[in-house]
DNA sequence: GCCCTAGCGCTTTTT
DNA sequence: GCGCTAGGGC
């Protein structure tokens, strides 16, 4: 039996740097793999997983073999005897590469990887460490994690008990914002005045803060505060946080690109040599920075540094600390897949490494092991008319195989109607359902293929959707264990106290929530003390005390039960399970199901405590990947998968790029999108296939689209144009899509697009890197971004040159570019226009750049205004 | 207190 | 087209 450094205590205790880690993991490894597991990669794999000292930037495009880099690297750390399992920190995004890292691990290493105690998720470490440390937060260890849905129904009594109405002032949209500040790094007091003023009337800043409060009282953190209230406790307590950067030696991070400013922060924290207390603490947008970045930058308004009025400020995005020395930390990405932008991700975290990590090797992985030549180059060249990259050329040996196909279809409809049939040919020349994906954009899309695969018999999967544990029914379950768990859980509480129905209705629990203020304690404190008075009436009070009974026993039962046989017995005994035996709707057996599965879920954890710190972070679905099928998902949930054939519907414009995304983050929203369309195209070892539609049914009603700009950005040379089988999509003669996709040939494939030769520009112009070091400080005050904005606008050419990139206009420029740029029609109402498909109308409604029009044959359509003209 | 219905608004992506 | 909510009826 191995024992291994044990994974939850913090010892202050130095272990020296080389010592080997006896009998552990890493004796093993010596052992067993020996050099062999360098073998097999490529001279820069290598590079990587060899450049042991100093930051190490791994930019891995996308079939580089980056899972396998950081796997190998761990291995050679550990063979190696630099560092034992204990001492190595690892963070992925999402479990799903976590859990495929450990199992990676395992192979390379010839067993399982327990010894890896801090291998995982961003949220997951994070809340580890915070539970460790939790009083410095106002928290008991035990608190509870809440998700988006406890943390709109928080807000709303917050919304609530300041009279704002939540109907203009959605709780949605203040937990987007709270989110958002805390994926920033903000703390309540460091949310810039502006941005704080622009929800409730002004009262944003205040509702944070008193969400906070909250949080607190209910013992709850929510996903941002596991890595933010670690960032403060950092800060505040050097010495814990020398604990920690002394027992991390080495750090990996997987995907870096989707790093937001808090994870940057953290990572940046706890990646500084232990052996500088003077950097424990770093300066926060330190004016000396500030100074000296304004004198590096190229554009006078990097000099607009706000300095907000706050004790110790944390740094908005785009404020970087004085860089002290850094140890082996190793950051694997890739620019071109950054696609969570809109939740807080900083391309800048990846175009900024060696700024940030002085000293950093850049190692670029341009060897692509997946896909065919044509994919590689459709999707290469497709993502090349981005502006802000730092370039890479993705190359492959492999023979250029079957060109990337591009079909149109009449509609939505015969959209995956085509489809199915395809799928169905590929079936039969003997291939596998596993080694066929559907990417879509939106998950509306998918219910057309779910209902056309259910009409064909052919096995699908959805990916992604909403996980196991946002079921109602597990929520439900959940919240009894609990309220059982931490008796001050209001949200658990007030979710379950009139499930299944107890006559215990809003006035009930309003009195309780009026009990429980007056006196300051928990609603369930508050319910035992109402039950002994009269203030209910009998009905209502004997249900309450009931409950209160129920909850005193079971919790008295928790001590001498198996904390799963105890979850069957709150099940059971609350009326829950009965609940749904009743119900008559179809899916209550599937519920019920679920519920058998948490229980069963359950065994994994040692107790009740355990289970549910882990439940909210490392719970998902279940896959069901046995079964041969075809799979479907958006492009998001597509990014670290591969598949032998893809196909990606639904390239058409306002869907694909997203309208909403245009709308919102204006060019930078554009870029995100194509790289979508990078990753999708990407995914595809052998067959790419794209599609669009010219009809398709959005907000339940039918309109016309027009094909999506990425198909004029595809090069000619590796795609083939395919019929519909419909043959009506590219509209025979006079179909827009035509002609639009005609102008095509033109750039061809000598690659001679504007945006090709933009990007080529670019790279010439400074390597992608280097030039002007990019020394922003944008640090999001409005005028710096306003001052920013019209600098960068106004220079042409120069916009959007990596080198004059920040911050700034990355977060905020997008309402700002909708605004000045924003297509407002150059039409106006009851004009008469020509369109080349529908004849002749008149200019009902103008929305931006979207025309109603009444055609006086065709009747009402929605157009774009550049598909009509005056007539 | 509960249930039903009509009407409204919203529709991307998710650790 | 859908899901949620508010409001009215029981």
């Amino acid at each position: 039996m191995i024992r291994m450094t044990e994974p939850s205590k913090i010892t202050s205790q130095n272990v020296p740097d080389h010592q080997p880690a006896a009998g552990g993991i890493a004796a093993r490894a010596r052992a067993s793999v020996g050099p062999k597991y360098l073998s097999g990669l490529n001279p820069e794999q290598r590079e990587a997983v060899e450049t042991l000292d100093g930051p190490v930037l791994v930019l891995a495009g996308a079939g580089t073999g980056k899972t396998r880099v950081l796997t190998t690297r761990i291995a050679h750390i550990l063979s190696q005897g630099r560092a034992r399992p204990a001492e190595i920190l690892s963070v992925t995004f999402t479990n799903k590469a976590a859990r495929e890292m450990k199992h990676r691990l395992g192979q390379m290493l010839g067993h399982a990887v327990e010894g890896m105690p801090w291998l995982g998720t961003f949220h997951s470490i994070g809340g580890r460490i915070l539970r460790t440390h939790a009083e410095l937060a106002q928290l008991k260890s035990n608190f509870t994690v809440l998700d988006t849905d406890d943390q709109v129904r928080l807000l709303k009594q917050l919304l609530q008990a300041e009279n704002i109405d939540d109907k203009r002032w959605p709780a949605r949209m203040l937990a987007g914002l709270i989110d958002g500040w805390k994926n920033r790094g903000l703390m309540p007091s460091q949310v810039p005045s502006g941005e704080a003023a622009v929800f409730g009337n002004g009262k944003g800043g205040k509702l944070y803060a008193s969400y906070q409060e909250r949080l607190k009282i209910l013992n709850a953190a929510d996903f941002g505060d596991l890595l933010l209230e670690d960032i403060r406790i950092f800060r505040e307590h050097p010495d814990i946080l020398r604990q920690y950067q002394q027992r991390f030696k080495f750090i990996l991070v997987d995907e870096y690109q989707d790093t937001n400013v808090a994870q940057y922060l953290w990572l940046r924290l706890l990646s500084q040599a232990p052996s500088s207390p003077s950097f424990a603490s770093p300066r926060l947008r330190g004016e000396a920075d500030a100074q000296s970045a304004a004198g590096e930058g190229d554009s006078p308004s990097t000099a607009l540094v706000e300095t907000p009025p706050h004790p110790n400020p944390l740094p908005a995005s785009g404020a970087r600390e004085q860089t002290p020395p850094t140890k082996n930390i190793c950051c694997v990405g890739d620019d071109d897949q950054s696609i969570y932008g809109w939740r807080g991700a900083e391309v800048d975290n990846i175009l900024r490494f060696d700024h940030d990590f002085p000293g950093a090797k850049v190692i670029r992985l341009e060897r692509n092991y997946r896909s065919t030549g044509h994919i590689l180059a459709a999707a290469s060249h497709l993502i090349a008319h981005n502006e802000g990259r730092l370039g890479k050329t993705l190359r492959t040996e492999d023979q250029d195989g079957e060109k990337v196909t591009v079909t149109g279809s009449w509609d939505s409809e015969e959209e995956a109607r085509g489809i199915g049939e395809e799928i169905e040919q590929i079936q039969r020349k003997g291939e596998k359902l596993n080694e066929i994906a559907i990417l879509v954009r939106a998950s509306y899309q998918m219910r057309e293929f779910e209902d056309r695969f259910v009409t064909l018999g052919l096995p699908y999967r959805v990916i992604g959707g909403p996980r196991f544990y946002e079921r109602a029914e597990i929520r439900d379950a959940l919240a009894y264990l609990r309220v059982i768990n931490s008796p001050a859980d209001d949200l658990a509480f007030e979710r379950i106290v009139n499930v299944p129905k107890r006559g215990l209705g809003d006035a009930t629990v309003q009195m309780l929530h009026d009990h429980a203020r007056k006196r300051r304690i928990p609603l369930f404190e508050a319910a035992r003390a109402v039950v002994e008075t009269d203030e209910l009436k009998p009905k209502a009070r004997g249900s309450l005390r009931e409950v209160v009974a129920q909850f005193d026993r079971w919790r008295a039962q928790r001590e001498v039960t198996a904390h799963t046989d105890l979850a069957q017995i709150v099940l059971d005994e609350s009326g829950y399970t009965e609940m749904w035996q009743k119900d008559r709707s179809a899916d209550a057996a599937g519920r019920l199901e679920n519920l058998k599965e948490l229980v069963r879920s359950m065994e994994e954890f040692e107790n009740l405590q355990g289970f549910l710190e882990h439940i909210s972070l490392v719970m998902d679905r279940d896959s069901g990947a046995d079964e041969d099928a075809v799979s479907l998902m958006t492009l998001h949930s597509a990014k670290g998968l591969e598949f032998d054939n893809v196909f990606l519907p639904g390239w058409e414009e306002g869907l694909f790029p997203s309208q909403r995304t245009l709308d919102e983050q204006g060019r930078a929203g554009l870029e995100e999108e194509r790289r979508l369309g990078h990753v999708g195209l990407t995914r595809a070892r052998r067959r790419a296939m794209i599609y669009f539609a010219t009809n398709r049914r959005i907000h339940g009603t039918w309109s016309t689209t027009i094909p999506s700009r990425f198909l004029d950005e595809l090069p000619a040379a590796n795609v083939e144009i395919t019929e519909s089988k419909g043959g009506s999509a590219w509209g025979g003669t006079g179909g827009y899509g035509a002609s639009r996709f005609d102008d095509m040939e033109a750039f061809g494939s000598t690659y001679s697009t504007p945006g090709w030769q933009r990007a080529q520009a670019n790279r010439n112009r400074g390597g992608g890197r280097n030039g002007g070091g990019g020394g922003s400080v944008g640090s999001g005050g409005f005028e710096e971004q306003a001052a920013t904005f019209s600098s960068s606008s106004s220079s042409g050419p120069d916009f959007g040159s990596f080198s004059s990139r920040r911050r700034g206009p990355l977060t905020i420029e997008g309402e700002l570019v909708a605004k000045s740029t924003g297509t407002t029609s150059e039409f106006s109402l009851s004009d008469r226009v020509f369109h080349q498909k529908f004849g002749y109308g008149r200019v009902t409604k103008i929305d931006g750049n979207k025309l109603t029009i009444a055609f006086d044959k065709a009747g009402e359509k929605k157009v774009v205004d550049s598909f009509v003209q005056r007539a």
